[in-house]
RNA sequence: GGUCCUGUGGCCGAGUGGCUAGGCUCAGCUCUGCAAAAGCUGCUACAGCGGUUCGAAUCCGCUCGGGACCUCCA
């Protein structure tokens, strides 16, 4: 197995990626909190994921890959106060909490299916699992590191101090977070400020609220990554990652939780991708410069000129490494459509390329360079760089610039199915298919007449149904084996 | 306020102490009835000021700008 290397948060270096027993490796995700749709920064995150999941199958591992639904335990606002996300939607809507769930779970699978996106192999939810979640915590309050006031429990951090290092994974000291932090509230009944809520009492109106050893309530946020992870990967597994936003808080507590309950480190090696920005300034919720993947795809969002296709913002996005922040802009966007654009052309003219007895290019070396590029942490732009090398070389073959043997026309196609397909999960955007078949006649057609007029000196003729098909949305091109067109 | 990240050519984005990715755009050329496509060529950048070094966009310091986290957020 080819040796990957993966920067992790936790030390801040890029490592040698060491699975606990190979070929197994444990991947663990922070999903989506299925109370909205998702906008475009959190598809970020999961296609990232995606490629990070696709590589690992791709290099043999037999990766088990969890991604949560949260779908319980957010609080709307600040601190452990307010309602549950759920059920404000829930009143805002006039539905059920679990009719909100439905909804936009099924909203952000369809969406995940259109990104190409290969489904997790378990997609556990929070409400799944309350059981899990509330044997840890007695665990935790067992241990001494959390306690129960007035049907709430709370994680007490400063004493899990004493024994680890709860700043680790943002590099932090505890008394630099302690001066961060905001005063108590008069009426707060934590004792620390960095303690955090591990069972919520539920209000007379909540109601998302299951039975507990502590009177009937909802889990903490945190706590069910915590209990699900466990449950499906151990006490320690190989990856768990999420957006950089979910570093300082959520992972910071996971840790603590899985610490303080069994004693051990839960991951190995933190992976943390970074946010979708827009006009330089992080896209959230919150700031309400959000995109929703569906206005994205039809064009319909104010600082949008067209719509493009998940495939197209598939590749704008897997253009920029995980770990860099990518700048969301129409022009961007169009420049990234051109380039998969052409990527994608040249497949297809590899598939019609004639072989030559001899050859003049090195692919074997281009292979293992895009190797390299997806073994120094999944550094996809450095691969596509080098999959726009291998362009060149088709088209130029394709002119007859160059020469390519058999050998060297196999291994293109292989190159493309592993790295375009497999591991970029790109894939040519295809319609429906009678449609698609009668489109081709209609072509064939029109094509047809338009070669008799040029043949017959007509150019005014031809030129015209040229312009026309262009203005329909499909290009032709003169070549001397003939015209051939695209859309 | 604290902690941290970052500033690359017209735009988007990689990057290693020396060999100066890639995509898009623009201009020219080849091909072509004209286009388109493709190929080739050109536009050759690293915020500013100092320092280390034979040599720095890459290391160090300062200045300026941008951002993230510290509070729900992928």
């Amino acid at each position: 197995m080819q040796s990957l290397f993966i920067y992790n948060t936790l030390t801040r270096k890029k490592e040698e990626f060491k699975a606990i027993n190979p070929p197994f490796a444990g991947l663990y995700v922070c999903g989506p909190t299925v109370y909205s749709d998702v906008h475009l920064g959190n598809c970020r995150t999961f296609i990232s994921f995606d490629l990070i999941y696709r590589y690992l199958l791709h290099l043999g591992y037999k990766v088990r890959y969890v991604r949560n639904i949260t779908d319980a335990g957010h609080l709307e606002g600040d601190r452990d106060e307010g309602d549950d996300k759920f059920a404000k939607k829930a009143k805002l809507e006039q539905l059920e909490p679990m009719e909100i769930v439905q909804k936009y779970t099924v909203g952000f699978r369809d969406i995940m299916r259109e990104f190409n996106t290969l489904p997790p192999s378990i997609e556990p939810t929070a409400t799944g699992h309350i059981c899990e979640q509330i044997e840890m915590v007695k665990e935790i309050i067992k241990n001494g590191l959390a306690y129960e006031i007035n049907g709430n429990v709370y994680f007490d951090v400063e004493k899990y101090s004493k024994g680890f290092n709860y700043g680790q994974l943002t590099n932090r000291k505890l008394e630099e977070l302690l001066e961060g932090t905001r005063e108590l509230g008069g009426q707060d009944e934590k004792r620390g400020r960095l303690d955090f809520a591990l069972w919520i009492k539920a209000k007379s109106e909540t109601i998302m609220r299951w039975p507990s050893p502590w009177g009937w309530g909802f889990p903490g946020w945190h706590i069910e990554c915590s209990a699900m992870s466990r449950k499906y990967l151990g006490d320690t597994f190989d990856i768990h990652g999420g957006g950089m936003d979910l570093q300082a808080t959520h992972h910071t507590n996971e840790i603590a939780q899985s610490q303080a309950c069994y004693h051990k480190t839960p991951v190995n090696y933190w992976m943390h991708t970074n946010m979708l920005t827009v006009n330089g300034v992080r896209m959230s919720k919150s700031a309400g410069n959000g995109f929703l993947p569906g206005e994205l795809f039809t064009g319909n969002h104010p600082l949008l000129e067209k719509g493009y296709a998940p495939m197209a913002v598939r590749f704008f996005m897997l253009q920029t490494h995980y770990r860099s922040t990518l700048d969301f802009s129409n022009e961007a966007l169009q420049a990234s459509e051109k380039g998969f654009e052409r990527l994608m052309e040249a497949y297809k003219t590899l598939q019609s390329l004639k072989a030559s007895a001899n050859s003049s290019e090195n692919i074997a070396a281009i292979q293992s360079k895009c190797y390299e590029a997806m073994n120094d942490d999944f550094n996809t732009s450095i691969l596509i760089a080098h999959l726009f090398d291998a362009v060149r070389i088709i088209n130029s073959a394709n002119d007859g610039k160059l020469n390519l043997t058999q050998a060297d026309i196999d291994l293109l196609k292989i190159l493309y199915n592993d790295f375009v397909f497999d591991v970029l999960g790109l894939k040519a955007e295809s319609g429906n298919e009678r449609l698609d078949t009668a489109l081709q006649k209609v072509m064939d057609l029109m094509l047809e007449i338009r070669s008799k007029a040029k043949t017959g000196k007509d150019f005014k003729l031809s030129d015209e149904i040229r312009d026309k098909l262009i203005a329909a949305g499909i290009q032709i091109k003169d070549t001397k084996e003939g015209t051939t067109w695209k859309v």
